[in-house]
DNA sequence: ATCAAGTCTGTAACTTGTTCTACCTTAGCG
DNA sequence: CGCTAAGGTAGAACAAGTTACAGACTTGAT
């Protein structure tokens, strides 16, 4: 993780937008996370969004290149909201698995307070296709740093490495099986505390414990 | 397994089709994989599917009401042949985490020789919402037992089948990251292994040799 | 054989994501 | 000031999923 993966919202070679722009994004931004908390993916409709944050439909297109982009986006900005918050009050537990378990759930809690949204955007960033892959790729950068966070581990091993992987997998099909009504939260708690007993199974410092 | 899981095609209160219903249904489930393997989920257009299935579109609607349900529909169908196929040559590994990740990396490789197919049906499968959960639900319940035949687990412990859910998500995840080629086959290999390490993890047999 | 109910067919219409076009506005620059 | 290029606007047009509908065709019971 070098001083390079400052969360940057756009990629590299985008040009510095001038201030009205950054105002239109915002609020392009802003009405599509208003409308997809409303109606969840359907509700967020381009028409509709483009006349919310007051753009011609095609320079909605112009900022972003699809729905999908439009989402993944809104989910970054949501993440990003989320990550600060996060800061504010690290998670209390003693073991790493315990803190990383914590900090899920509250993201989870998070999440259930805007279901529609939470909808919106795990659909937009499950069905992405390859055309979208840096964006959803800078959201798994996030999620994986906020895990890090949590677990307080600096210098990861590629061990736990492949742990956080695997918890990032089941905390987005885990949420995806709880939007569509096919778990319940508990299962879904059930699920995190699960996963992330691999945590301590490749926790250097427990090693020695078993 | 009890002898009521013999995975029915079609949820319970179906009336019983005619020959030559059963048999348009068949021809809908070929045509929506033969054009998904040619060219993924754009490529599979309902109009397409009616005229190659030589069925009206009303007709095709009246046998899937829409696109995610005919492609979750096809991965039953998929899922099914992969079951049999698998029970024929079971896996060989010792122990039970072994034999899982064995499993799944094949079942694995035959996705990835059709890579159009599996991502018309995974898309499908992530994209789904509430009014597709019954069939969602059927893949679900096929992948279940596919990782518990591995597993060779007569009684799952609750703990066990919680491992088994953790496994699911993160096959589908994973899958999903190679669909969209953020992650490689290798990382695919190594993060099914890492999950694997779960079912040792909880099964009662290696509990005492820890 | 006939009739009613339920299926299919062919086709058009409607919706929403996406693209295109023709025309304005703005910002920088000589 | 006046020009130009990039960025914006309004609105039409297009594509594919979905729905609607009028007219055949099947089927099963009588």
């Amino acid at each position: 993780m070098t001083a390079e993966s400052r969360a940057d919202h756009r990629p590299s070679a985008a040009p510095p937008l001038t201030e009205r722009q950054e105002a239109r994004r915002r609020r392009i931004l802003d009405a599509s996370a208003r409308l997809a908390a409303r109606g969840g993916f359907d509700a967020v409709q381009m028409r509709e969004v483009a006349e919310a944050a007051g753009v011609a439909l095609g320079t909605l297109y112009r900022y972003f290149p699809s729905k999908i982009h439009l989402l993944v986006a809104t989910m970054q900005d949501q993440l990003q909201h989320l990550h600060t918050t996060l800061r504010k009050r690290p998670p209390a537990g003693a073991a790493p698995a315990k803190r990383v378990a914590e900090t899920l759930m509250r993201a989870f809690r998070a999440l259930q307070r805007e279901p529609q949204l939470a909808d919106a955007m795990v659909r937009a960033l499950t069905f992405a296709d390859r055309s979208v892959s840096p964006e959803v790729d800078t959201v798994s950068r996030l999620t994986t740093a906020i895990i890090l966070d949590a677990m307080g581990a600096e210098q990861p091993t590629p061990e736990q490495l492949s742990a956080v992987r695997v918890i990032e997998h089941t905390w987005h099909s885990a949420l995806i099986t709880w939007l569509s009504g096919r778990a319940s939260i508990a299962q879904v708690k059930i699920d995190i505390e699960t996963v992330c007993r691999l945590i301590d199974l490749t926790s250097p410092e427990h090693a020695t414990t078993r």
